[in-house]
DNA sequence: ATCGTATACGGTATCAATACCGTATAACCA
DNA sequence: TGGTTATACGGTATTGATACCGTATACGAT
């Protein structure tokens, strides 16, 4: 058994970051990090389609199509999209996904996932914590968001003070480090 | 020679993230994206100190330390800094570890490496600017990173104030907000 | 040689953020 | 039915952030 390939296995296996490898949409392999962030079993995970890790059919169908091209012509595809949890719960993800095939880039998919909410998901979030974010995450005071909200910027502190409870970081800088959330795009 | 084994080898290669190993900042392995990432022949990566791909000496101290108490606790740790290129250019990443030693985090590390941000379209950092970034994403005040630089307090702020005159924000939080995360280029 | 920029530091003034104190309602859950 | 949480708002006190004023050195480019 060649010493450097258990090693690289053996890295795979303790990544930091969720990894998998697809054929065709069904799991051929993955490590320790990508079932704990979906709160599976590794072992039960093996064989399955990838369908059960989406929310919907429709958002499997979607996603299907959607990096087709760009593996096509340069191999490698990149989003962020969510996943669903055994337990129902989403969890939004940085996906990166690489083909061997690139004729046929289903066939041998390598992909990694990185939660991007570390300690928290986004369905944990209330409507009034994804509306303050928002806000915060444009640079927004919070007197400027309890205007946009109709609110007190008194609320928006409670609020405020909510999340960095919640993601125990101790300040807004922090919290927004920890955290991409909607940015004006491009 | 284990199936398994292989394939798992084979998708720490093929991986669409920069991925490595080391032993006391000593590269272990690596993956191609890693040595792409950093514009390096895979080969001549193998066994070389970490030290070179950190803008500086300093750099490359500073970085040692910030993240061993949370391995030492979680097993892991996550921030975003700046690696360097074989070309000397700058990469802003997404850094993320995982110690297969908690006693002795440094010992085995198993980090995966997502480049944030091309530099060229945004401004280039200086040195500065990255250690005062390195501290806020990390919730620290000015005073608190004056003491962790051995600057005034006075200085941090004026190295902040032109980080959110580079980057057209209106205070730090907008400003984190941009750095983490940012969509692929393209 | 001058211009621009980064670095580094001092002061002051103002506004924002954070952490407490308090009250109150509504929803949900065991 | 009581316990918990989210919501919403008020006050106060302290610390932090930001924006100006100023000086000074160093360095690279035109």
């Amino acid at each position: 058994m060649d010493d450097l390939t258990q090693k690289m296995a053996q890295a795979f296996d303790a990544a930091p970051i969720g990894m998998a490898v697809s054929h065709h949409r069904v799991l051929g392999i993955c490590n320790t990090s990508f079932a704990e962030m979906l709160g599976y079993d590794r072992a039960n995970l093996l064989g399955q389609s990838f369908r059960i890790l989406y929310p919907s059919h429709a958002e499997f169908d979607r996603v299907r199509d959607i990096g087709l091209k760009a593996m096509e012509e340069h191999g490698s595809y990149s989003d962020e999209r969510m996943m669903r949890r055994k337990d129902g719960v989403p969890v939004w993800c940085r996906f990166r996904a690489r083909t061997l095939m690139p004729c046929d880039p289903l066939a041998h998919l390598v992909m990694s996932f990185a939660p991007i909410r570390d300690q928290l998901d986004g369905a944990q979030l209330t409507k009034r914590e994804r509306e303050v974010l928002s806000g915060l995450s444009r640079g927004f005071t919070s007197k400027e968001i309890g205007r946009e909200l109709g609110l007190s910027p008194r609320t928006i502190e409670d609020v405020r003070a909510r999340l960095l409870r919640k993601f125990e970081v101790k300040n807004t800088s922090e919290l927004l480090s920890r955290m991409s959330y909607a940015r004006p795009t491009s």
